[in-house]
RNA sequence: GCGCUCUUAGCUCAGCUGGAUAGAGCAUUUGACUACGAAUCAAAAGGUCGGGAGUUCGAAUCUCUCAGAGCGCGCCA
């Protein structure tokens, strides 16, 4: 357990301890001690509410609890300095502030781990996020949902869970036929023939560059082929292309994928059959105009879904049942899905369809990313699926790069429309908040540049006196970067990667304000010491930080 | 019409499993660099938390209702 935790654990024993000295309730009536770190400094390190809570069971006014709590408080015990009573009834402690110090040793001692802990007590779980149609590049949506995704995996995995990045790779519908026409379509025109795009067509720009390379490369041996065996082959051939591309831009962006699912296995692998099966064996099944239907409405969906057309073929539904199937029967605990708004209707069918087939739904976690709308020189950019004119990750990476995207992805709550602006994200100015956080972590690498220029080695930290460090300013420092590990904890579990942009920032603000009150390198050789270590904590703090967004940290800028 | 999400400072957003005086950045105003990086700091000003009702000791947070914005309601994916 990392110390604050401990600290607190302490304290809250002293608490149970208490109410139970002061006869208020019985041990079995005891409530969870709620113990929080208030937003007021003035409110001492943490604070209770357990008064407050016992006013019903009790029938008490609070303050006259709190009172008789204080009074039978434990306090050296859990090295409480102070204990008074608050507003309505909370209790403020104010700690002997020395219980910070270890918060140095920990740091140094997990190094790039630090800010872990077991709260996922090891529970599998599947994050799938991106899984766009390998039908053209990537946009700005999902580049909202591949930072926000990795995050998360990022906060999952520190906070002690298994977790497994995939990406489901949509390669066998429909749209992988309108990708071979249009490809065809474009290669032709290439060849300076005239050729109409399909109706359902893909108009990007990275099609028109395969074709074009297909038409220098072959010329116009493909026309000589069979119109289906030219299909195939443009198919294939363009299926690869943008597979490849979405990984090239996903690893330039700092995401990898454990697994990439591809529908076509699904086939492959025979698994639609027993998903059927089942489904019809639970009664679920229905026959109706020539079609298969899933009786999804007394399972919380509004309307019943087809699964079978009355062409014989699938929906795209069926392969997506089978492959969320396949995900319980890899042995998967939790199953986390990433979407797109556009796709927030489809939660309760695939939900039902899991209970249909014996599962817990409540085990499968759909979060919707909110749509991302791009501003440039003040102004919304508009995009058309239907020109291909939108504004393509590659672009984005190549025109801001790759921190400002992650941070500004990562900084809001995924359930909040989103407005990039490309003009603060490229600006190297103090508007822009990832430089604000570098900056932090540049600088701190600079004094240590600095004292070692003077000649001033960093000493042991068993050698080091950390009672030098007296100021709030220090105090406040070491119990932010004591938080790190439960800030980590309640963003894997509030699945809230945004979290961690916010620690980020508060701990970059004290540290500048800290590093503008107080000089690190003194006269005083052991007050130096002592600052250096805290230093020493702090990057690392920031920098494990900036780790989990996929920000990187800068030794100079 | 139904469903989901959103509505908090001039702007962009936190805060939402009920708790103390609703926070931050930007913008605005005023100050701070002859020792470690001014991409910084200190301070001021800025709010009917969309409107209304309810639940309670206590509501931005929970419930209901109304209004506005976005998205979705295919035998497309």
């Amino acid at each position: 357990m990392d110390v604050l935790n401990q600290v607190k654990a302490q304290v809250k024993q002293a608490i149970r301890e208490a109410v139970l000295a002061a006869g208020i309730v019985e041990e079995a009536q005891l409530p969870e001690i709620v113990l929080e770190i208030p937003k007021e400094k003035a409110h001492g390190d943490f604070a209770t509410n357990v008064a407050m809570q016992l006013t019903r069971i009790a029938k008490a006014n609070p303050r006259q609890l709190a009172e008789r709590i204080i009074a039978n408080l434990p306090k050296e015990a859990a090295s409480i300095a102070e204990a008074e009573i608050a507003g309505p009834g909370f209790i403020n402690f104010k700690m002997n502030q020395a219980y910070l110090y270890p918060i140095i040793a920990d740091v140094q001692q997990q190094g790039d781990r630090y800010g872990q802990s077991d709260v996922g007590k090891g529970l599998k779980v599947q994050v799938e996020f991106v899984s766009a149609n390998p039908t053209g590049s990537l946009h700005l949506g999902h580049a909202r949902g591949a930072a926000v995704g990795d995050v998360l995996c990022n906060v999952l995995d520190l906070a002690g869970y298994n977790v497994s990045r995939e990406y489901y790779i949509n390669d066998a519908g429909n749209q992988v036929v309108n990708l071979a026409k249009s490809i065809e379509a474009r290669y032709l025109q290439a060849l300076g023939q005239d050729a109409e795009m399909p109706e359902d067509g893909y108009y990007g720009e990275d099609i028109k560059g395969f074709a074009a390379d297909l038409a220098a490369e072959k010329g116009d041996s493909l026309l000589s082929l069979p119109e289906d065996e030219r299909r195939a082959y443009f198919r294939s051939y363009g299926l690869a292309k943008e597979l490849d591309k979405i990984k090239r831009d996903l690893g330039r962006f700092g995401v990898r994928f454990d697994n990439w699912f591809s529908e076509t296995s699904i086939y492959e692998n025979n698994l639609i059959p027993p998903v059927l099966e089942e489904l019809r064996k639970n009664g679920h099944i229905y026959e109706e105009e020539g079609a298969t239907w899933l009786n999804t409405t007394p399972l919380g969906d509004d309307k019943n879904r087809v699964l079978i057309k009355n062409d014989g073929s699938f929906t795209y539904l069926t392969p997506d049942i089978a492959y969320h199937r396949d995900k319980f029967e890899r042995g998967f605990d939790r199953l986390v899905n990433i979407w797109g708004a556009d796709h927030h209707g489809y939660i309760p069918r695939m939900k039902a369809a899991m209970t249909a087939l014996g599962y817990d739904a409540n085990r499968l976690e759909v979060l919707i990313a909110q749509m991302v709308s791009l501003f440039q020189n003040g102004e919304k950019v508009k995009m058309s699926k239907r020109t291909g004119k939108a504004v393509t990750m590659e672009d984005l990476m190549d025109e801001v790069g790759v921190d400002p995207i992650r941070y500004f992805f990562a900084m809001r709550s995924m359930d909040s429309h989103l407005d990039f602006d490309m003009d603060l994200a490229v600006s190297q100015s103090n508007e822009n908040p990832v430089f604000y956080v570098q900056y932090a972590h540049a600088r701190i690498c600079s004094i240590f540049r600095q004292a070692e220029e003077q000649g001033i080695a960093v000493q042991p930290l068993a050698q080091v006196d950390l009672a030098k460090l007296t100021s709030e300013a220090e105090f406040d420092l070491l119990r932010k970067i004591g938080e790190l590990p439960e800030e980590i904890a309640i963003a894997a579990e509030q699945y809230a990667p945004h979290r961690i942009i916010r620690y980020v920032y508060e701990l970059a603000s004290q540290f500048h304000s800290y590093y503008r009150g107080h000089y690190v390198i003194t006269d005083d050789a052991a007050l130096s010491q002592a600052r250096l270590a805290l230093l020493g904590a702090l990057q690392t703090t920031l920098a494990n930080a900036l780790r989990i967004v996929g920000v990187s940290a800068p030794e100079r800028m």
